[in-house]
DNA sequence: CTGTTAACCTGAGTGC
DNA sequence: TGCACTCAGGTTAACA
């Protein structure tokens, strides 16, 4: 579900609520995630005060204590993960797996059928996250470029769509905005990385930030079922040109979109417009 | 090292 | 209704 647009759309919800706030109960309802839940979750998060809320990658990282002293929680909503803002107390539902009570009577409640996602404790005296220690630049960082990405490349034979959505050269960039961000540069997602050039990943490099902020604005892509901290729906979808588009005309140019698979996801481009 | 595949899960949708 | 099957926004472990 949740890409780095989805992800920064939750963070912006929550942060506002929970900064601040001091967390007075956790329930862990259900520990099975992708990582499970540790035992000692709760004792680690409880008494602590909610001092900043972050996000690297499609992580999102609560701090706990004054300048993280007491260490973070890592969220990470998978496929189908949801983290609200409640105030009040909703019956649970399946697939609610935990609840961070705080001070003030709200609560954060994660939800997350496939069970792809985490919720991690990540100690303050810890110098890193293994997770997180191997990402790439984020979009909107400097060093995120088109000569990162030509240099990154070299040798690579891996398809274009696939290396911009891989974590460790750049984070961010799921099945969506690979594909999209692939269509306003006129790239075709099966283009050999290796062969592309400095000035095509020039082209590349700002139409990943240009659509990721772009669909931040929008509030993410609301396919089936991403809601954002409150519960709201994105609107990006109405801005696809190619995701979920096999078969109809382009926006642009009207040929056929085309469908195939790479690396065992689905993907579609624009025969005409991409090259 | 690079690259490909399967695996982890549930639920929604489709076709018979 | 029921069953079998496919597919889904992510990531990593295992393998060639």
């Amino acid at each position: 579900m949740p890409e780095l647009p989805e992800v920064e759309t939750v963070r912006r919800g929550i942060e506002p609520h929970v900064v601040g706030r001091t967390i007075t109960a956790v329930h862990v309802h259900d520990a099975r995630l992708r990582w499970p839940v540790p035992p000692d979750f709760a004792a680690f998060a409880l008494g602590k005060r909610i001092t900043e809320v972050s996000r690297r990658g499609k992580y999102l990282l609560l701090a706990l204590g004054t300048d993280a002293s007491g260490g973070r929680i890592i969220v990470h909503l998978g496929m189908s993960g949801r983290l609200n803002v409640l105030d009040d107390q909703p019956p649970l539902r399946k697939h609610d797996h935990i609840e961070i009570e705080l001070s003030g009577g709200l609560r954060l409640r994660y939800h997350d059928p496939r069970r792809f996602g985490a919720v991690l404790p990540w100690s303050a005296d810890a110098p890193g996250h293994v997770l997180l220690d191997e990402l790439g630049p984020e979009p909107f960082a400097p060093e995120f470029n088109g000569d990162y990405l030509f240099q990154r490349s070299r040798g690579r034979r891996s398809p274009l769509k696939n290396f911009i959505m891989d974590g460790h050269i750049v984070v961010g960039a799921g099945n969506i905005y690979a594909a999209e961000a692939l269509f306003r540069a006129g790239l075709r997602p099966t283009r050999a990385a290796g062969k592309t050039t400095r000035a095509e990943y020039a082209r590349l490099a700002q139409t990943v930030r240009e659509v990721l902020g772009d669909a931040i604005q929008q509030g993410g892509t609301t396919l089936r079922d991403f809601a954002g901290a409150h519960g709201e729906a994105g609107y990006f979808q109405q801005d696809l040109y190619v995701y979920g588009r096999e078969d109809q005309p382009c926006r642009i140019c009207g040929s056929i979109i085309k469908g195939l698979r790479l690396g065992n996801r689905a993907s579609c481009y624009c025969p005409r417009c991409q090259h």
